[in-house]
DNA sequence: GAGATTAATCAATTCATTTGATTAAAGCAA
DNA sequence: TTGCTTTAATCAAATGAATTGATTAATCTC
């Protein structure tokens, strides 16, 4: 825990400070990245060869200001280096390729019908195979695979995986040692993150937080499940727990879709029991983009549901509001993004109603721009992460291995 | 924001590093440090002769292992440097001055009544000018002043003070350029700080949080404050606005002593509304104390009153958990220790029965070390922490100086 | 066209940590 | 008692990152 640093943890930090700076900011000259960083030029220079070198940005046109020399302006090389990710559900696997930039180049769906780990890794792993095949991935730099799982399955430190709510939905999930079983496979690094936390990871460097180190993100997926950025970074909390929004209780009445002995908001979100409430109304629909028509057909019944989703909504916000103060909300995951739109615009006025005498102002919301593959995208972002993102963790020396 | 380092930064790191190790675990050897820090024995001796020439740690006796040569302990040096700590309210200044070690060497109390900035700034100054005329104290390192204020009191990064909430107990106190008025008349760092934030630090640092790096603190003050530490540094959010716990809504029946527009479960911790609740059922009580006599008496109106505020403890930490999901939950302040050890001891059941099927164990309680003077001791950790705590923002530049 | 301004790199210096060597103190074993 | 081993701590030199200072080049301004 305590530990010192030194000069080879110093060089490891500049060098992605510098990327991320000419990620954020390019096209960017040396010199601007210099003033940015607060480095010196020639330290700038020295470290940007090397990331010319390994093809991680590249050279733009040249650019004049006011006077003295034109310079030239370096941005990031997409082709550089590449990533995929894997969004695994009880019906559902998607796995996307992405660059550098963060453009997905590949992506491809699976229906599946809650696989056992056996089952899911074959699918995963020959996945993986197809998407990194490509010539041009093959010469660029691979930064890894990331895999975001579901809510109810637990991911401790060991990368083992176990079932811990769902019995039903995830069969034989059970102390699976998933990280072991894939890397048998697969011999670039592996991450494997509950999905939520993968999209927000996702958002964080890519999507609607890239400049934003204090924000929430509130994520929809087969139930309601969020993530934390904190000074930059994930906070994830001592048991891989926090952000976990949908545990709350309920802080008012009750939603009609609850049925457990713990009644908790998230019950409200859970999709599959969403379908069979509006089943009893004979609305049958069976996926996202259903409940996207429902909304615009102006359905009374799907409304009446999404009323009551942004009161319990804002009953969250505020709370994490006055536990986290956060600068801003991102709102993302498998919703619809019209119905997401509509929830961003509506709960700064519900959470205004509910506490007017604030101390500090509310945080302003965002809608994710990773859309409906946000966690796809937010698991491939998980290698990318950890070769480029400035934590101050890189500073530190880590006993673990030393 | 994005910037680098060096090896100036590294340097005063590492003598942060070294610092700290020597007080969580000394008396320590040389060899032991370089060990647990993973620097080499080389660093190790010269940052420690560094310490030993400024007098902030000293050489305790030897101590023989199984073989080998001796080694020389090192341990931290109280008399080596000291801080004093306000804590203010509208009924009271304590003022303290502490060594090193965080051992309280004085300390001293007044009564005083809703008084206007100018002055409470007499008083502080005076205050500050006797504590520290003592010689043992001109000759050692000073680190500074820090000073706690009420919640309602808020502080903005200029060090401005605002009355936000409650304009008859701090009249006068608008828009206050509080932290120049206190500069005038000390050359000494000042810190400012909200009191629970304050008493956070504390514990963190001297108190209960000593080897703690994901807790929260809740702080029985004038009403409910707390404050949040994550990954090892007081987390204080946006707009200095986390860990408001007082702030939320009721999770289930508003308290008996609300009486505002927008109900949150702080009015149930606040003692003057506690107070005159308990003048309605004919008993009298003043001060904090008094309630540690209610409580020993087993008064049934006032275990009314403790079991409710148990009970909203609770949702506020279930709450809390799946959103944090830190280690241990702290609980210190003004109330009788007592009283807190009740409290701390009767939560854990308390919480499971609200929700067993849990995804992550549940926090531990503890009670904080700083007993009645929290805030005081806290406010005088803050320039003790400026100066010493291994926090990563000594690794990096500072854009705004440079 | 001379001077000013800015970009970028080359060359040399700085400085905190590391590596390697040395001294000293104590226990262990014969 | 003596020699060997282990450990602590420091001295001396090397390493390697950023920094400082000097140089070259490109463009604008007047």
């Amino acid at each position: 825990m305590l530990t010192g640093t030194n000069l080879t943890y110093t060089k490891a930090y500049n060098f992605r400070i510098v990327f991320e700076t000419v990620r954020l900011h390019g096209p960017i000259s040396r010199a601007d990245v210099a003033r940015r960083t607060s480095l010196t030029a020639q330290t700038v220079s020295n470290i940007v060869s090397r990331l010319l070198e390994r093809q991680f940005i590249q050279e733009g046109r040249k650019l004049q200001k006011k006077r003295g020399a034109p310079s030239t302006t370096l941005e990031v090389n997409p082709n550089g280096a590449f990533s995929v990710g894997l969004d695994f559900n009880r019906d559902h696997l998607t796995a996307i390729l992405v660059d550098l930039a963060g453009s997905v180049k590949t992506k491809i769906f699976y229906e599946v019908d809650s696989p056992s780990p056996e089952e899911a890794i074959k699918l995963m792993v020959s996945t993986i195979h197809q998407l990194t095949s490509n010539p041009e991935v093959q010469n660029a730099h691979f930064c890894g695979v990331g895999i975001g799982l579901p809510g109810p399955l637990d991911i401790n430190k060991n990368n083992e995986v176990s079932n811990t709510i769902n019995p039903k939905a995830f069969p034989n999930w059970n102390h699976v040692p998933f990280g072991k079983m894939i890397k048998e496979h697969i011999s670039a690094p592996i991450f494997i993150e509950n999905n939520a936390s993968a999209a927000t990871i996702g958002e964080r460097w890519y999507g609607a937080g890239k400049n934003i180190s204090n924000f929430i993100y509130a994520f929809f997926g087969a139930g309601l499940g969020g993530g934390l950025v904190l000074n930059g970074n994930l906070y994830e909390g001592q048991n891989q727990n926090a952000g976990e929004f949908g545990y709350f209780p309920y802080m008012g009445e009750i939603s009609p879709l609850s049925d457990s002995d713990q009644p908790h908001v998230g019950e409200h979100f859970n999709l599959t029991k969403l379908y069979e409430w509006l089943r009893e109304f004979d609305i049958i629909v069976n996926r996202p983009e259903d409940l996207g028509n429902l909304y615009l057909e102006k359905n009374t019944i799907f409304l009446e549901w999404l009323e009551s989703a942004k009161n319990y909504l804002a009953s969250i916000f505020i709370v994490a509001h006055y536990m986290i103060d956060m600068e801003v909300i991102i709102l993302g995951g498998r919703l619809p993004h019209i119905i997401i739109e509509d929830i961003a615009n509506s709960l700064p006025q519900l959470m205004a109603s509910l506490r007017s005498d604030l101390k500090a102002p509310f945080p302003t919301f965002k809608c994710g721009t990773a859309g409906i593959d946000a966690a796809a995208l937010g698991a491939a972002t998980l290698p990318i992460f950890d070769l480029f993102a400035a934590q101050a963790e890189v500073l530190i020396k880590n006993n673990s291995q030393d």
